[in-house]
DNA sequence: ATTGGTTTTTGATCTACATCAAGGCGCCGC
DNA sequence: GCGGCGCCTTGATGTAGATCAAAAACCAAT
């Protein structure tokens, strides 16, 4: 039977715009908190390709993201990319207490984003605890996924890779808005092979191919340009190497 | 001329068993603040090689590491590893909030932790927020440590996987305790080649064999069991692929 | 419909690292 | 001194994925 562990807690919809996304902690805010929030944000709109900011550049606000997809990347000298985050909606960007960005953001899709200005925002956060405490939780969050990429990148083979990824945004997708009709499983996959071979550790070539197999296996279907269809989730979670029952983590 | 970028802040010497490390902030503790944390605190020995905690097991503390290298791993069924965190002296492990680890926790050579109860541990963040304040900074730090190592996983090759492993240990090394007398850099490297290994997303022999090419081209120099030297670390920062100048992280 | 740009697929070949397999070296106990 | 055990090194060979190259699919604009 397809059950899908969400992995991570379902965050409300209508909170995307609060940095402090869940719902449980939002109510928490003193009426006088959302107000301020209200006067130091402010909304920026990118379309697909653009960059956010630069690794080294000037960053004087974070922010959550909207609607869209937004990465983060380190770059070599010579060129070579890694992904290091991928931002979906309701995701936070930016580190309290550092002026310029450590990595490449840039707009995967177009997106909107949800700007604060950092330095009223740290003084809020200054005050009030509990924004700084569900900072900590979704931090160790963030790390938890990190780490769980790491091993992806160290020791998975471009099968299990591409299987992981295509779970993982499944994953995310069904448990911020898509259903799972009945074991079928239909939902975007709206990044280039490019950001994917980035986000995998891999070449563009290697991706293709790999997805082809996929796809002439059965495990995945793609209709149109890139919606995606996983007729039988588990049988995908097979190929992904991963644990089958550990699933609390995003 | 050499010259050793910190990368980390420099922690108190005397301050490892405080689960809040930095001295700056342990100076904000008031005194039954201390006294608490005396009271929930006590001592763990291990030998090399030994286990803390199996991931899934049950954490009920968490940490910091007082002397020696404890690393936390990810398994796969099929007994592929990699290491997804290494911890030195003064480092912190466990999740507050979380009941089970969700790491292997080993203990990579002889080491001592100061291990605090997790309950009241959580109880005292609650009630004193600099403390959650220190343990987000901390988590930062380590997200973005996680990110220099995703990019060292997905994009280095083996010998720029090398070199940067062993000027990583160099670093922390040189800032916590050693000496660079003129130049040249000594140290110890005390992980076995499978550890590396495991760090580094390679088999061990590759890490042998890489070594031995660093050590045949004079940019390292091994004496003894562990005991390393580095006649010109800039030499070996070239190798590492990393940007000469960005250096801010741990 | 035609053009031109971007993204994707597929093929042929190459190579860095893995794998398999011996030895070597230091260390401890007897 | 001598065997045994844990590490480490080195060699020979195999292979997954990179690289180079070209064609195909798609899309938007004229």
């Amino acid at each position: 039977m397809t059950r899908i562990a969400p992995k991570i807690q379902p965050y409300s919809q209508d909170c995307n715009d609060c940095p402090i996304r869940h719902r449980a902690v939002c109510a928490r805010c003193e009426s006088d908190e959302l107000e301020l929030l209200e006067q130091i944000k402010y909304y920026r709109s990118f379309e697909a390709g653009q960059t956010v900011v630069w690794a080294g550049d000037r960053m004087d606000f974070v922010a959550s993201v909207v609607t869209g997809i937004a990465t983060l990347s380190q770059t070599m000298e010579d060129g070579r990319r890694q992904m290091v985050g991928l931002l979906l909606p309701s995701d936070f960007v930016g580190r309290p207490g550092r002026e310029t960005s450590a990595y490449d953001v840039t707009a995967a899709t177009d997106l909107v984003m949800c700007c604060f200005r950092k330095k009223p925002f740290e003084e809020m956060m200054f005050r009030t605890p509990h924004i700084g405490q569900r900072l900590l939780e979704m931090t160790l969050d963030e790390l938890d996924a990190a780490r769980e990429w790491m091993l992806l990148l160290g020791r998975k083979t471009a099968r299990e890779k591409i299987a992981s990824l295509v779970c993982i945004i499944a994953r995310r997708d069904a448990s911020l808005q898509l259903q799972a009709s009945d074991g079928e499983l239909r939902f975007d996959l709206p990044l280039t092979r490019e950001a994917m071979s980035e986000y995998l550790g891999l070449t563009l070539e290697t991706v293709s191919r790999q997805m082809s197999a996929l796809r002439k296996e059965g495990l995945i279907v793609t209709e149109g340009k890139r919606q995606i269809v996983i007729p039988d989730f588990d049988r995908l979670l097979e190929e992904t190497g991963d644990d089958s029952d550990g699933g609390f983590l995003v």
